[in-house]
DNA sequence: CACAATTAAATTGTGCACAACTTATATGGA
DNA sequence: TCCATATAAGTTGTGCACAATTTAATTGTG
């Protein structure tokens, strides 16, 4: 036997799950830079994504689109509506539900968030297809992620 | 203007970012039951892969293997130590290094971790040249990425 | 109607990430 | 040699993730 790494333990830099890990982190760390001008965090702008598209959303539904749960929605709407981006409002029909919904502010802001993705895609360093072809190969290796619990 | 989302705005399920984001948390939340079993942490298990390539190996020299600082590490190998799996020791040579060194232990939880990766790529639903071209575009992102900061 | 089961959101507790700062040690010139 | 600079690790504080639990409102079924 030698000093080099066992043959059969698993090896860091060929495991597809750190590639993700790191790549992850590495985009959230590549965005840093813009959303702090925004005074967002990552997570906290994905919420205001999909606010962007359609609002107001329940908790439960923002949950849904973003696979959170209540536990990290929670006080990360508090805080956005600390910074007066949203409005939390109990659903009148339904008791149990939070309506959060986006003041002035809030809908103002994503005129400042166009260009933010485009950025991060001339940072990447990949052609348009194979960002394309990536982003597609994700979204289906999560679903079967989801798929096989 | 209509009701549907407005066609410059960002959209969610476009982003690669996302997908990325929400890949690297399925990717964990799969690992999360094999862990348990092993008693660690997906952060945990990555730093103990590093070990078992080669030990002992300093604070900073895990952190650069995972693009992770001590302000992470610190706590998180004070926990593996806790844990038995490793044992800390200041180096001789340089007083400012802390060499972390496999316990028997930790030596040992190599053998139940073998099959972990290869359990994940069957859930993950992609062919072998999928997954390994996934991993090849991903390390090449990430790479990109931390050069253009 | 009554009431058990379900659902929505919040809370509590643990463990990362990461920025900013502190402490201690080592190193490279003038 | 002296000491400014750099480096290594730890600490503090903020903000996710996520499991487990709690509280409150709603729904389905006898």
């Amino acid at each position: 036997m030698t000093d080099a790494p066992r043959d059969n333990a698993p090896r860091l830099n060929r495991q597809l799950c750190f590639a993700m890990y790191s790549a992850s982190r590495a985009a959230t760390a590549a965005y840093r830079p813009m959303l702090d001008e925004l005074g967002l965090t990552y997570p906290q702008y994905l919420v205001m994504l999909v606010l962007w598209e359609d609002e107001p959303r329940s908790v439960r539904e923002l949950g849904e689109e973003l696979g959170l749960d209540s536990g990290t929605l929670s006080p990360l709407l508090k805080r956005l509506e600390s910074l007066g981006l949203v409005e939390r409002r109990r659903s009148a029909a339904d008791e149990r539900r939070v309506e959060v919904h986006l003041t002035d502010a809030g809908t103002a802001l994503s005129a400042r968030a166009t260009g933010i993705p485009q950025r991060l895609a001339d940072a990447a360093g990949l052609s348009p297809a194979e960002l394309d072809q990536l982003r597609e190969t994700l979204t289906r290796l999560t679903a079967a992620l989801h798929g096989s619990r």
